[in-house]
RNA sequence: GGUCCGUUCGUCUAGGGGUUAGGACACCAGAUUUUCAUUCUGGUAACACGGGUUCGAUUCCCGUACGGACUACCA
C-alpha cells in the first residue's frame, strides 16, 4: 500500500477556524495511525487576502492542540518551500505543460468583458453563465486569436490568465472515501482560471500540482471543495498523473448550533463560545476574539470533542486520548451529514478531562490564577482546595472564580439566601458559634462540626436551620463545597472574623 | 435559478429488511449530599413525507419536501 502522506493546507487569511482544526485533526490522525507524514502547506496565492500574522497563528494553534507537523511550513522538508507564494515558477511551468498539450489556453478578456458575457447569457435565459466549451469561442483568447496576435498581446504586456480547456461532454467520476461515487458532467464545470493575471496560480492549479509534487496520498478537506473535486480529477488526468492521484475524503461541515448554515464567527459570538483555537486580534479592525485556549479549554478535551463531530468509533466510549483516537480513527466511519456545533458538549468534555487530572495538577491552575491576583498560597493548601473543588469546575479558572472565598472574605452576600435564611435566630446561633470557636485551641473540620452541634444543641435549634446562614457568612453564597472543610482551610481566626463581620453588618429580618 | 451533497430523539450519534430503535450531551423527576455541584436511579424524546420492491421497510429504489455547499482572476 502507498505510504500515507496527508496535508493540512489553510490559507493565511485570518485566524484558523475551529472547523479547520478538525480538518487538521483528521489528517493528523490518519498520518499517525499509518506512521505516515503530516504536512502543513500554506496556500497564500491570494495576495489581496493575505493577513499578517495568520500563518504564525495557524502554526501556533496546531502546536497548542498537539497536532504536530512532520513536514512543511515552520519545519521545512524535502519538498520546500511549503508556502505557495514561493512556488510561483513551479506552477508556471506546469501551466505551460497544459498549454503545450492543448489542455489550457491564454485568455485576455477584461473583467468588463466577462461581466458583459455573463450578462448577455443571463438575459438569453442561461441558468449558469460560464466561460466554457461553447462561450470560449466568442471570447478573446488563444483559441480565437491567431498565433501572431496572441504573441503580440503577451509581448506587449497585456494582462492574461491561463484557463483550463474543459471538455464539452464528459462524465467525470470520483470515488470519495466518505461519499462514494460522485459523478459530475463536464458541462457543469467552466473553464477555470489556472493562472491569474498577477502570475499567481489559483487554488485549483496550485493544489493539484503541490499534492502531486508532495506525493500526497489522501486529500482530506471540507465539503465545500466537493463541487470542484471533479475539476481536480480532470487536472490529474491532463497532467498524466491519474495513477498517483490521491484519494479524496470530503468532510461534513460544522454547522451553527441553532438554525442552519455553516458555523460562523457571528454565531459563536452571539452564543458566547469561541470559534478560534487561540485568541486572535484582527489586525485590520483591532477586534479581539477569545480563543479556546484562553477560555480555559484543555487541548485534549477540545480535540476529543472535535473528533466526535462527524465521526465516532462505533462503540459507546466517548472519552478518547489522542493516542486512543489515533488507534480508533477510520475515515470510513466519518458521517456524510453536517454536524451542528454543540458547545455544551464541549464543556462537558472539558469537565471530564479536568476531573481526570490529579489534585496536584489542578492545584497549578489555582496557583496560576492566584499569582495574577497577587495572592500567595502554599502548594499544599492549593492541592487541598483543588481536591475540594474539582467536582464542581468546568474550566481551570473556576478554581479561583468559584473559590475566592478561600482567600478573601466575601464582600457581597447572595441576596436570595440573605432574605431566606438570615434571621435573628440565625444571628443568635452564629454569634454563639463564633464565641465558641474563638475559644478553641485546635480547629479542623471535625471540631468545627462538633462545636456547631454543641452550640445548636445548647440553644435547642436544629443545625440544619442555620447551616446556610453560616455558609453565607463564610462564603457569601448559598452553595459550594463542604462547609466544614472550607472552615478548616481558611482557619479559626478567619472563621471567627467572617461570622463576626456578617453578624454585625447584615440586616436582620424577624423570623 | 442551476449543479452536487445530505436528512434517526432538542443536539452529537449507533443500528440496520422482522429491534421494546441503543448510547452520550442537554432537559425533567427521585435518591444521596442538612446547601449547591458531584454521584446514582428513573423519565420525556427520533427513523422528514409520498410512492414502490418485499410476506415484512426506519433500513433498498424512485420521487417530493427541507437543509447545506458550490456557482470569482477567493480559498
Amino acid at each position: 500500500m502507498r505510504e500515507v502522506r496527508v496535508r493540512f493546507a489553510p490559507s493565511p487569511t485570518g485566524a484558523l477556524h475551529i472547523g479547520g482544526v478538525r480538518t487538521a485533526l483528521y489528517n493528523f490522525l490518519l498520518a499517525r495511525q499509518t506512521k505516515g507524514t503530516m504536512i502543513l502547506r500554506i496556500e497564500d496565492t491570494d495576495q489581496t487576502r493575505y493577513v499578517p500574522g495568520a500563518e504564525e497563528y495557524i502554526i501556533e494553534s496546531l502546536k497548542w492542540v498537539g497536532i504536530t507537523i512532520d513536514e512543511g511550513a515552520g519545519v521545512g522538508g524535502p519538498h520546500a518551500p511549503y508556502r505557495q507564494s514561493e512556488r510561483q515558477s513551479i506552477y508556471k511551468q506546469y501551466a505551460q505543460q497544459l498549454i503545450d498539450a492543448d489542455h489550457a489556453y491564454y485568455a485576455f478578456d477584461t473583467a468588463e468583458e466577462l461581466d458583459q458575457m455573463r450578462e448577455r447569457l443571463k438575459t438569453a435565459g442561461v441558468d449558469t453563465p460560464q466561460y466554457n466549451a461553447i462561450t470560449r469561442m466568442q471570447m478573446k483568447n488563444s483559441l480565437t486569436l491567431s498565433k501572431d496576435e496572441v504573441k503580440k498581446l503577451i509581448d506587449g504586456g497585456t494582462p492574461y490568465v491561463i484557463r483550463l480547456k474543459v471538455p464539452r461532454k464528459e462524465e467525470i467520476r470520483l470515488n470519495d472515501l466518505i461519499r462514494g461515487w460522485v459523478t459530475v458532467h463536464s458541462s457543469q464545470i467552466d473553464d477555470k482560471v489556472l493562472m491569474k493575471s498577477d502570475g499567481m496560480p489559483t487554488y485549483h492549479l496550485a493544489n493539484v500540482v503541490d499534492d502531486y509534487l508532495m506525493k500526497i496520498s489522501h486529500v482530506i478537506r471540507g465539503e465545500e471543495w466537493l463541487p470542484s473535486a471533479p475539476l481536480h480529477v480532470l487536472l490529474y488526468k491532463y497532467f498524466g498523473w491519474e495513477d498517483v492521484m490521491p484519494q479524496f475524503a470530503h468532510l461534513p461541515l460544522l454547522l451553527k448550533p441553532d438554525g442552519n448554515g455553516k458555523l460562523s464567527k457571528r454565531d459563536a459570538d452571539q452564543l458566547g463560545f469561541p470559534i478560534f483555537p487561540l485568541t486572535w486580534r484582527d489586525p485590520n479592525t483591532g477586534e479581539v476574539a477569545v480563543g479556546y485556549r484562553e477560555a480555559g479549554y484543555l487541548p485534549d478535551a477540545l480535540l476529543n470533542f472535535l473528533a466526535f463531530l462527524g465521526w465516532n468509533p462505533g462503540t459507546t466510549q466517548e472519552i478518547f486520548s489522542l493516542e486512543q483516537l489515533t488507534e480508533a480513527f477510520q475515515l470510513e466511519r466519518i458521517n456524510k451529514a453536517g454536524a451542528k456545533f454543540d458547545f455544551h458538549k464541549a464543556q462537558w468534555f472539558n469537565q471530564q478531562y479536568l476531573r481526570a487530572k490529579s489534585d496536584k495538577e489542578l492545584a497549578q491552575f489555582l496557583l496560576e490564577s492566584l499569582k495574577k491576583e497577587n495572592i500567595s498560597c502554599s502548594e499544599e493548601k492549593a492541592v487541598t482546595i483543588a481536591g475540594v473543588m474539582k467536582e464542581r469546575v468546568t474550566f481551570p479558572k473556576d478554581f479561583w472564580e468559584h473559590g475566592r472565598f478561600f482567600f478573601q472574605a466575601p464582600e457581597k452576600f447572595d441576596e436570595g439566601v440573605v432574605s431566606k435564611k438570615w434571621n435573628d435566630e440565625a444571628v443568635k446561633v452564629l454569634s454563639a458559634y463564633r464565641d465558641a470557636v474563638s475559644k478553641l485551641s485546635a480547629f479542623d473540620a471535625n471540631i468545627a462540626k462538633t462545636t456547631l452541634d454543641e452550640v445548636t444543641a445548647a440553644l435547642n435549634i436544629g443545625a440544619g436551620k442555620i447551616l446556610q446562614a453560616l455558609r453565607l457568612s463564610i462564603t457569601g453564597a448559598g452553595g459550594g463545597p463542604d462547609l466544614m472543610m472550607i472552615m478548616e482551610i481558611i482557619g479559626k481566626n478567619e472563621v471567627v472574623s467572617r461570622i463576626d463581620h456578617a453578624v454585625k453588618t447584615l440586616p436582620v429580618k424577624k423570623s
